[in-house]
This record gives C-alpha cells, structure tokens and sequence, in this order.
DNA sequence: AGTTGTGTTGAAGA
DNA sequence: ATCTTCAACACAAC
C-alpha cells in the first residue's frame, strides 16, 4: 500500500536512477490503467520525451517531462497512482505473447525482480540507456495520466489535496486549525486526502499509536495537547518510514524489487493480538467503515 | 470450494 | 455535511 513513506522511497529511486533519460517507447496490456491519453495514443505522445524532473505529491508521482532543449519550456507531466499494489521499478523486461491479448513478462535480471510480487508488470516505459521502467500492479487498480503540465496540474485529483505534512511550512498552527474543523472520527480526517495529503491506512495507525489517541475520537473533540502530540508523531512516524524506505506487509517495494524496513519497526498496524510495545496489552482490530483500525485498548483510550 | 481480508479512490444513495 | 456501501480486481488464508 504505497502511501506517503513508499511513494517518497519510489520518488527518490527514480531520481537516482533514471533523470535526464528519454523515454523511447512504451508496452502494456492492460489499456485501463492508462486514463489519459487513449492507451492507443500514449506511445505517440510520449516517445521522445526526456525525463527532467521527478517529485511526489500526496500518494502521486510526477514525472516531469520535456520534448525540447531548454527545459524550462513546453513541458508534459506524466502522473502514477500505484493505489493498492501497484509499484514502479527499474529493470529490464522480456515480452512473449501467449495468445492474442495475453503475455508472459519475464525479468532478465536475477535477484529482488523474480520475486512473485514483482512480476504483475502490465506497462513498461523503455529509456534510451536500456532500462525500463516497469509497473507491477497485481490488482490492476493503478492509473497512468499523460498531458500537458498545465493540464495535469490542474485536476482535481491533485488540485483538491491538503498540504503535505512534512513540509517545512504547514506549522502546527495551520494543522490544528484543519484538524479542528473537522467532526468526523480522527483516523477518518487524517486519510483524508482533501484535509492532508499522503496518509493511509498504515501510517493513521501508526501516528494515532504514537500520539496515544483513539482512532475514534472525533477530531474537533482533541485537546490542544492531544494535538500537540498528533502533529509531532505525523512527522516523526512519517520521516522515520521514509527512512526505512516504507513498509512491505503487503506488495510493496522499491524500484529494485526489495521490501522496506519500516515493517519489523510498525507499532501498531497488522499487530493484532500482538503485544503493545509501551504495555504489553494485545493491540486490537476494530472496523471503521471498511477498513480496520489496530489500537492499544490501554493507550488509546481517551475517546 | 466458498468466504473473508487486503486498501485507494470515486461514485452513488441515505 | 457525513455516513455507508459498492465497484474496479486478484490473490492468500481460512
């Protein structure tokens, strides 16, 4: 489940290995993940493009590209959602058709790649150096959408995010005031791409564990120094994850294939029954909405 | 072999 | 406004 700490770790990946490339064409089988242009067309459009900037933006990668010499001008912006289980990696792929819509891809090189997690890759974008990059989606819930950067930029689906968290300039203040605003149950807001951008299932486990609230609090109901508490554990838990190159309990890895390291650190997400790492009390599984929340019973109590 | 759990986002209906 | 449910899809675990 890439959120803020997978998509940063992919982010940073791609900037290490793959800036400045051009991209020199493009193989899927799978037509639904590309939402824009029509899959048909997206190979026209992009095959030329040279790859001059990759940033993150809530769980979103942009990948900022230009057909020109200048690279300040005339840019295209190519957005990845991975969603569930999709994540990109850098390798290089063989293509063999099985029948008329059905292929065996198949990684040419050893190691992480060969891993079964790895090899539900249904787009590839071939580079001029030789490497590709390759999307794994078991689920086949992620989209692909390619235009003009004016154009992308102003979707709603990005233009409708709330701040980052770990920017420098969202202060507590600013936190506190969009948090309070809201009378939904805590676990609820901070998923809320529209009230801040990147948080997910995992990392609202993780930082309501940390501040020692319940996830069923109403959020306008915290105390300023439940707050307090809430804002420093967002970005302590969020800049450790991204450390630890994110967590792996599910399909997630990094560009090379491997899994990150923020899953043996998790204090409370997928810990069920497991004991509470400042109590010993089981951590419990509750339902919220459809998802489920993992809590300390004794920690987190306040509701 | 059928059911449940897994989670992101968007849409629909209450 | 806020909620619940479902749908996209596929697999592992029970």
């Amino acid at each position: 489940m890439p959120e803020l700490p997978e998509v940063q770790t992919i982010v940073d990946d791609l900037n290490k290995k793959i800036l400045g490339q051009r991209i020199t064409g493009v193989w899927f089988d799978v037509p639904n993940l590309i939402k824009k242009p029509k899959a048909q067309a997206l190979e026209k459009q992009i095959k030329g493009l040279k790859i001059i900037e990759i940033k993150r933006r809530g769980k979103n990668i942009l990948i900022y590209l230009t057909n020109n010499q200048q690279p300040t001008t005339n840019n295209y912006l190519l957005l990845i959602h991975q969603k569930l289980t999709g994540h990109l990696l850098v390798g290089k792929w063989k293509i063999e058709k099985i029948s008329s819509s059905r292929y065996q891809v198949s990684s040419l090189l050893k190691g992480f790649l060969e891993d079964k997690v790895n090899n539900y890759i249904h787009l590839i974008f071939y580079l001029d150096n030789g490497w590709q990059i390759g999307l794994s989606d078991l689920r086949k819930f992620a989209k692909v959408l390619l235009g003009s950067r004016k154009e992308i930029e102003s979707l709603p689906e990005l233009k409708k995010l709330g701040p980052e968290p770990l920017d420098k300039n969202f202060s507590f203040e600013k936190f506190k005031k969009i948090i309070t605003a809201e009378k939904r149950k805590i676990k609820q807001v901070l998923m809320d791409q529209e009230v801040i951008a990147g948080i997910g299932n995992i990392y609202s486990d993780e930082i309501l564990w940390q501040a020692k609230i319940h996830p069923f609090k109403s959020a306008n109901k915290l105390t300023t120094n439940e707050l307090k508490a809430l804002y420093k554990a967002m970005r302590e838990i969020l800049k450790k994850a991204v450390k630890l190159r994110g967590t792996s309990t599910s399909d997630y890895r990094d560009t090379a294939g491997q899994l990150g390291s923020y899953t043996e650190a998790r204090l409370a997400y997928q810990r069920e029954g497991e004991p509470c790492r400042r109590c010993k009390t089981p951590i419990k599984r509750i339902k919220i909405g459809e998802r489920s929340a993992h809590f300390c019973s004794k920690c987190q109590k306040n509701i």
